[in-house]
DNA sequence: TTGAAAGCGCTAACAG
DNA sequence: CTGTTAGCGCTTTCAA
């Protein structure tokens, strides 16, 4: 490996000037010298040793990622926008962990990142207890979270990045209550998190506005915690079966996410029945692939690429001010609409049980 | 932060012997020492500093990770096994690049690397230029890489993992002729890669030992890397369109993976024909979306886990020795049969155009 | 069985 | 404008 010393040795410099070019300090020398220096670094091929300046400064250019699974398509993206957009606007790397929502998992990965000298890591969770993010702050980290909201009245204490649940639940539930369903359904793993107690919240209020002419109730499947994100669009298939027999029929189903709805259809289709025709769909996250599903997904996009920026954003600027105020930013979701929505069948017999 | 400075106090004991109970070198010192050393450590919950460590060492509990994106399923469900399976096992952090299939950055990555210390990379890349490859060999980074393949003839100067891909086309090919297919097509993005080309040589020779009785056409779509990966469903999408109106018309098409057919599917049936009715569909990589298709996608199954494992294992293998000979391991594929496969219609009229 | 000490490669005073 | 030097926290001889 090529040092700093061998730079300044090739140049005929002292190491501080070799360091000097290095951070970026040319005023501290004749332009020639600086000249001098930089050629000799790409001569040598010389890249400084990123353990010791870390050892040194204390600061790293790595972000911690912290996700359920990139299984997941949706944090797949995440994923990918946030670790693109922080090499190519920062230089930053992203340290990758799967916590699989487990929180021992999340902890031994915060431990681990202080021990990288990490100073910032963006963490996706839905662990409503954020007693080991608190701990992790304590100790150093900072720390920006996306799809949690602070505990109301109490202090914010990290940065939270989040898209508007409650308007994503209302914009759904709207969306069906304008084609005419009045028996609706939110679909769901089981167990409220802070993004889904919003996206509730807004779905119900949608509904309250219609002053009776509409239901909402809201359908549990399984837990993810235990079941995983892999799960999800097989927990919506599962959960077809229960929606269909669900009296009185809903006709329009909001699902928490797009893979969930993924699975919702194929899982209805199976009980027979036909979407848009029979029972309308909205789904939530706008995935890529929601647009080729069979009918294509009507959707609540969320502006990732807008949030997965100012997370990167806000943890480059927390690694080089760590005392900056702590923010909460919220993000506006839109309706994209395809085909898996439309008004609700009038007729009595809703389907063709077994034509599939 | 803590230093072993501080333990050593805590514990009256020299660095040195702190340093040996963290190296688990137990047999340097007497037990009692050990215990109290031990005790101290968890008190000040104590965590050595990587930085340093590595610098002295030259070794770091980093991995590198490099696929084209993770936004693709695929990709990120690789990640994820890895990543798991890697901390699991190994206790081995992973740090991700998505690198676009772009040349520059892949090899701006390994310069990282390298910088940070990391002495094995997995690269899952479909670059068929692997002089950066070989540069950051050179180097001393230990590469592992997916779904390539060593040059017929030339030495073997790293490790390849990857399914066998000869296999996955003819086991493809050979499901649909089995099903009375004579006209098929492999779909693809424009370019050949290395694994492309195997694909598309076993699909190639099980229509061949149909001795005339079928044919097989492979088309192009857009280049990836123009394009992207986000971009495979809807390049699938648009290949539809060439392919129905191909003469004579395919009765049955693989793709060369799963998004692509997801994409390929909602294309055709936009051009009015129906799946597998008119048209058959055998996909590749079996992502866990694809049972939730329409029709559910029969598809051929790469042994994923497997896979990433065997690549950690050799990543991890390479730190601690280096000079191992490098492999070709390589898995077999299965065929998953599902309902997108169906025996091609013998009526004249294949389609009703604008049904829809 | 334990401790002292020499660096790993770099940055950041400080001195010249 | 340039050079000298003291560590950052750890591992690893080597000596006791």
């Amino acid at each position: 490996m090529t040092t700093i010393q061998d730079v300044a040795r090739l140049a005929h410099v002292s190491v501080s000037s070799v360091s000097n070019v290095l951070n970026g300090k040319a005023d501290r020398m004749r332009p020639e010298t600086y000249t001098r220096i930089e050629e000799a670094i790409r001569k040598l091929g010389y890249r400084p040793n990123q353990a010791a300046r870390q050892l040194k400064t204390g600061r790293s250019p790595i972000l911690g990622l912290l996700v359920p699974t990139t299984a997941n398509p949706f944090f797949g993206q995440l994923a990918m926008s946030m670790e693109t957009y922080a090499q190519q606007q920062y230089g930053h790397r992203v340290l990758l962990c799967n916590t699989h929502r487990d929180k021992q998992l999340e902890a031994a990965m915060f431990d681990d990142l202080i021990a990288f000298g990490v100073r910032a890591v963006i963490v996706v969770s839905s662990l409503s207890d954020e007693q080991h993010i608190e701990a992790a702050m304590a100790r150093g980290l900072a720390v920006i979270s996306f799809d949690l909201g602070p505990d109301p009245g109490s202090v914010i204490r990290h940065d939270y990045v989040l898209p508007d649940n409650v308007a994503a639940g209302t914009l759904a539930a709207r969306h069906l209550i304008e084609y005419g369903h009045s028996h609706l359904a939110f679909a769901m793993p089981k167990g409220l998190t802070y993004s889904r107690r919003q996206k509730i919240e807004g779905f119900m209020a949608a509904i309250d506005q219609e002053s009776g002419k509409a239901s909402g109730r809201v359908v549990e499947g399984k837990s993810l915690t235990r079941y995983g994100d892999t799960e999800l669009a097989s927990m919506g298939y599962d959960m077809a079966a229960t929606i269909v027999n669900m009296d009185p029929r809903p006709t329009g189903v909001v699902t928490v996410n797009d893979m969930m709805a993924v699975g919702l259809m194929a899982g209805i289709r199976d009980q027979g029945l036909l979407i848009p025709d029979d029972m309308s769909i909205v789904g939530m996250d706008d995935l890529t692939l929601s647009a080729f599903t069979w009918p294509p997904l009507t959707s609540i996009c969320m502006p990732m690429q807008a949030m997965s920026c100012t997370m990167v954003d806000r943890a480059v600027a927390r690694i080089a001010q760590p005392d900056l105020e702590a923010e909460e930013i919220c993000f506006e979701p839109t309706l994209t609409i395809r085909k898996s929505v439309a008004a609700p069948s009038t007729g009595r017999h809703q389907s063709r049980p077994g034509s599939r």
